[in-house]
DNA sequence: GGCGCCGTCTTCT
DNA sequence: AGAAGACGGCGCC
């Protein structure tokens, strides 16, 4: 199914009710119009979509099996942990797995999700408060950590 | 404060 | 094996 917003289409996959993939229009730059959904619908997985948008945080609906290294899937759990509206340094998520010098690793495999949204890959932060990277483009994870209220960043 | 180099770890070629 | 990557820290200008 797509979600259709004024930034281009969200397109999101799943199997049997569950997330399998999803897909964000690359942006290298902010669009000049400001987001808003403009075709959704109601199911669970479209108002999970539009309350991370919304900085209202719906209930994540279930994720399918992803696939991947086991250091990878550690990492992912552990972004997946994070509270809504806050963020986590990848310093920080690497120490929680117990390699607290992988922090390179960790981002690595942060740009490997294949689920951003659903696992917030957004909430993952520059120790300095940079923004680091963002598979889909930086605008996005911009948006969205403003969306959350998160504070870490440098919101200019 | 900003820039550059080195250390560290996992993954792809 | 070698190279590269969504980092962190420290030293230097």
């Amino acid at each position: 199914m797509e979600i259709e917003t004024t930034w281009g289409s969200i397109a999101v996959e799943w199997l049997d009710g569950r997330v399998c993939g999803c897909a964000l229009p690359f942006l290298s730059a902010p669009p000049g119009k400001p987001f808003a959904i403009v075709n959704c619908g109601d199911d669970p997985v479209s108002s999970f979509v539009a309350s991370v948008f919304s900085g209202t945080g719906a209930k994540c609906p279930a994720l399918a099996e992803p696939h991947g290294t086991a250091f990878q899937r550690q990492v992912w759990q552990a972004i997946a942990g994070i509270p809504f509206g806050q963020t986590k340094t990848y310093g920080e998520l690497a120490k929680d797995i117990g390699r607290p010098k992988a922090v390179r690793a960790v981002g690595s495999a942060c740009g490997k999700n294949l689920l951003p949204l659903f696992i917030p890959c957004h909430r993952v932060v520059g120790s300095k408060g940079g923004l680091g990277g963002f598979s889909a483009g930086l605008p996005w994870k911009r948006f969205l950590l403003e969306a959350e209220h998160a504070r870490a960043i440098n919101c200019s």
